[in-house]
DNA sequence: GTCTATAGGGTGATAGAC
DNA sequence: GTCTATCACCCTATAGAC
């Protein structure tokens, strides 16, 4: 049940949908309380610079990976199926979360560099302990980073390659297994 | 025979090395001129508006795209060995001008990113030209955006699955072929 | 908790000297 | 071809009213 969310989660939903539709270039304090609907000195209330702000949407995604990490380990359908279809964009609070932190990542953020590549490890070591060799797991995380790219990235969206492998899921889910048996 | 290159290189040059280490924030006029040691002025006799550098970006990646097409098809070791190897950045002319354009199209550049997606359609026709197979293809496509995004687009370039998968680039190859037979 | 006003510096682009 | 000077605008952040 979403109460309205408070002044302050607004204002980082503002932050990440900028970021991701328009890029870092774009996402300036003016923009951003703009579309959270406050003034600029409202903004610098709750977050008292432009790297607080960072920091806020860097902790933001922090959380929503620790959830992750629990779906893809109890998943039903098993660790790598579930890994790898929710490696396509959805717009999920995760995806927008880790698209907002990339565009940050490509400037020079060192945090958002750093919590992404833990990210990854974390995933990692999932998707290795479920497999169990390393060079299968590698290969996973590379074609679930190819899904991301091609989906999330490249802000079209309407990649081809992306848009073929998301239509024929399936298809690629048994490609992959093909490797770990 | 590289002679020295012109004034107009140059200012490319000094544009993809600061979109390329610090990012889209940071390639503003000023930064690039300093960088290629010319005046703002100077800089804006060869590309008249930043509209105009990033066109000039986006050309050379073009001629560079047409060149590694020709490598790929004609690479002794076989499309998709030379492909996947050549989708881990070694700071080559292409791999810079890929990163760069990348990072623009992460702005709202509909021309970086219209560039990069006709450059994945042609790797993507040649590579399934060569394996007769459109999901293993799409796949291959997949990996090789991994490590792109692994090597070149998370700026600490220190990513801990492309570095692995890098030392084990031979590994990689062979886990790939196992979906073509 | 949210606003306006403003300081101080950066940003793209033009004009005109050499 | 390259420079300096300058303009109008935009950016982050602070101060202080309500």
């Amino acid at each position: 049940m979403p109460s309205a969310p408070s002044a302050r989660d607004r204002v980082l939903d503002a932050f990440e949908n900028i970021l991701i539709t328009q890029g870092e270039r774009t996402a300036t304090l003016d923009a951003v309380a703009a579309e959270a609907g406050v003034s600029k000195g409202g903004l610098l209330y709750h977050f008292g610079s432009k790297d607080a702000l960072v920091e806020g949407l860097i902790d933001r995604l922090g959380a929503l990976v620790v959830d992750d990490l629990t779906n893809i380990r109890t998943a039903p359908a098993g660790v790598v199926d579930y890994f790898l279809r929710s490696s396509v964009n959805t717009e999920s609070p995760l995806d927008r979360a880790i698209i907002a932190a990339t565009r940050l990542a490509q400037g020079s953020q060192p945090k958002a560099q750093e919590a992404l590549k833990s990210m990854q490890r974390a995933w990692f070591d999932v998707v290795n302990e479920a497999v169990g060799d390393e060079a299968v797991a590698r290969t996973i995380m590379l074609v679930s980073d190819g899904l991301y790219y091609n989906s999330a990235l490249l802000p079209t969206a309407l990649s081809e390659t992306s848009n073929r492998a998301l239509a024929n899921m399936d298809e690629l889910v048994a490609m992959v297994s093909r490797l770990t048996r």
